[in-house]
DNA sequence: TACAACTGAATGAACATTCACTCAAACTAA
DNA sequence: TTAGTTTGAGTGAATGTTCATTCAGTTGTA
């Protein structure tokens, strides 16, 4: 009996399904199954809406990516734990990958709500990095290219084996992929 | 007196500027000094128009990459120069990446056209990445997964400077990004 | 009864597209 | 040459559509 709730679902679907553009809020009232007044009883607007949704994937993004992250590991292993965790967030529910994509593309998201989401997720990730740096495991250089190489790399990776999978006729191993990123940063 | 040049010229400026969902027709009319209804002589919708503009911008990126590059060289050497350009491309005239972003994500274009525009850049990769695995200097993957990763990564740290420059006090240096790209898919 | 939650038709704004019109250049016939 | 005629690029107000948002009315519940 939760419609914040199915709201927040339908919309999430429609968006993954449809694109931002094609789910006017009168689609959205009918998948969650409230009439469209009835949403702006939980959201002022629908820019509220989106960020609200996008709040919450984020929100969840950081979770999954500190699910059994131990930072008593080595170096290594908590690089394959942290960004295995992304990965896989991406890449087991497709629909978070095209969410991530289509809200990142939107202009109601500023820029500065945007960092400070990913920063929820990645703030572990500066210490890994740092960590790494302080045992010369990692290459000396800026946090931020460290971090963006690795997510930009395992971002568009999973994209497109959701986007065209035809081009990924044999399972993709994680581990490999987990390989090649930990090559990029590693001294 | 091109006015289908300055139409599109137009486009460009306002969707990098602007972004795709703000900017109406009769924006891009002002901005290319013509009436709203000329844009129609010289293209049947708007969606034509942004796709022209797409297949437009997708050449001159493939043109780029391969400026200079000899495939006589060594693999690395090729890499280097391939990729090298990507990131100019991209780096030095940041309305392209700011296109290439807002047509990434636009419904309009299809998964099949970006794959065609996309591959005249990346079929050159393909041979690069086929002679590197065959002198066993890099991994033996998919071409797929090594072109992605390297383009998702390149993509992204170009958009991130491009976009939150405030992150990158010191300049970011080609070739350390370049050698992380490398690392990745060396053998 | 009162009150909150809910509904979906109605409203108005934004926008892509159309089309009746303008006018300068090209062409023709004298 | 010149007056008359045709052509078609160019124009922008008008049209129709799509939506976000509102609100008068309905339903369910205490």
């Amino acid at each position: 009996m939760d419609k914040r709730r199915n709201i927040l679902e339908a919309t999430s679907d429609l968006i993954a399904g449809q694109g931002l553009q094609n789910c006017p809020m009168s689609m959205i009232a009918k998948h969650a199954g409230c009439g469209a007044g009835t949403i702006y009883r939980y959201f002022e607007t629908k820019e509220d809406l989106v960020l609200a949704l996008f709040t919450e994937l984020s929100n969840d993004m950081a979770e999954s990516c500190l699910q059994g992250y131990d930072e008593s590991s080595c170096i290594k292993q908590r690089f394959f734990t942290f960004w295995g965790n992304f990965y896989r967030f991406m890449h087991e529910t497709p629909r978070n990958q095209t969410l991530i994509e289509q809200l990142s593309a939107c202009p109601a998201i500023s820029q500065e709500l945007r960092d400070q989401a990913m920063d929820k997720v990645i703030h572990a990730g500066n210490k890994l990095m740092d960590d790494g740096k302080a045992q010369l495991l990692i290459k000396n250089m800026p946090n931020e290219i460290l971090k963006t190489m690795t997510f930009g790399s395992l971002m568009m990776i999973s994209k497109k084996q959701h986007m065209m999978p035809d081009m990924f006729p044999e399972p993709v191993s994680e581990q490999d992929l987990l390989t090649m990123c930990w090559d990029a940063v590693k001294a």
